[in-house]
DNA sequence: TATTCTCAACTGGTATGGTAGAATACCACT
DNA sequence: AGTGGTATTCTACCATACCAGTTGAGAATA
């Protein structure tokens, strides 16, 4: 779900526009609050409305962006309570997940969620920025391997929500060495087949994203509604 | 999320073409499988083709609707796959939430969730109509109730995804005397917070789908994609 | 008869013009 | 200076026209 697009995903215009204002929201290049019109934006790209009335629509979907009835657009900021609830749905998918990979979990599987572990302690080592693709992978790797392959889709849909706020962190992210720290100690567990410890784990894991976000709700309040 | 709207919601034309199509596809007026193209669905409604454009994209995002670049656009049919995410995710999220609600569960807000349940008997024995409301009040309380509003709204979107389908069914709904059972020992372990009975309950109330999803996969393969 | 070609009738995608309603700036009046 | 009404200017929304692929049926051909 989320920005997944069904079938072919065509390169269209009106898509075209969608995920070139879907980056500048999510990387806050367009701030909460900023004003946009389906005219302007229309310029802007040089193409008619009407594509830009379709990424609009689509932006809305996804509380980006709040279109009104003869008000001009504007970028939506976040609300603690959607953030929350992103928090929170994405732990419970997680949990779940992680309780399917405790039952079916094999050396085979092991095998293959350890090589990506593999690749996150070198690419930590070589400084190299791929480190967020590979931590992603991690999770999508124990959902597929879990036999829930579409669960990874609404973790990313919850991990985009969350990831908006994060840039506006300090600390952007949690230190790469803890989440590290977090990825082996639930290998291990996982091949260890026990439950508990996989998921206190887990908890434990998402849980470090609550103080960045509490931090961000206090120093931006500005961007909150 | 869902179908769930921001702000006003006003009546707009788009909005209501959808709300039509989205009910006909829901409540299998319009079988999967069915060919709607805009122009038709256009003269239909006697309004203009832009309308139906929008509706068609909020249908495609909800993935009730394929709409094809230059081909038909169709209804879509069943995944198993995706019947089987949408049953996972609401069981994931459920007993997240009930675990909260364990955690801060007390007197008034066990009398609020038992005031439902009277309710709930009160609309059997009446052999009422309103028994599916009263049920999905319930999930709705124990949501509220436990500071997790917005996970209502999670759960009537797998809710509707897996209800189009055991529309099918023969049995319709598993027996509402055994949904307001289910909802009694729910009630009674939340009372006692008892997080270990509410987990349980919670897994074998949803678990009751899986035998109707199974039958409707058997008997009406025809539907599926 | 079987196969290929062509063309007409669809499809969804885009561009443009016009409309109703909301906000705002402005001006008359107190 | 402050207030009430008004006109302008914005907005999203809808209708219409046109475009570019896709499809499928029938004609032409092997």
């Amino acid at each position: 779900m989320g920005e997944t697009v069904t079938s072919v995903d065509r390169r269209t215009t009106a898509n075209a526009v969608f995920d070139d204002l879907h980056r500048e929201i999510t990387s806050l290049e367009l701030l909460p609050g900023t004003k946009l019109s389906e005219a302007e934006v229309a310029r802007r790209f040089g193409v008619s409305r009407q594509p830009v009335r379709e990424a609009f629509s689509k932006l809305d979907n996804l509380d980006l962006l709040l279109v009104r009835p003869q008000k001009a657009s504007v970028v939506r900021g976040f609300s603690i309570q959607r953030v929350a609830h992103a928090r929170f749905l994405r732990l419970a998918v997680e949990l779940e997940v992680v309780k399917r990979a405790c039952a079916v979990w094999s050396a085979s599987t092991a095998e293959i969620l350890h090589r990506n572990i593999e690749q996150q302690r070198q690419s930590l080592s070589d400084r190299s920025e791929q480190f967020h693709a590979l931590d992603f992978q991690f999770h999508k790797l124990i959902c597929e391997l879990s036999g829930c392959p579409l669960a990874v889709e609404s973790i990313a849909e919850c991990r985009q929500r969350i990831e908006r706020l994060c840039t506006l962190s300090l600390a952007r992210n949690s230190e790469p060495e803890i989440v590290l720290d977090d990825h082996e100690k639930l290998a291990e567990a996982l091949k260890d087949k026990s439950e508990e410890r996989a998921l206190a784990i887990t908890r434990l894991h998402l849980g470090r994203l609550d103080s960045i976000i509490e931090e961000v709700h206090q120093t931006h309040f500005e961007y909150f509604e």
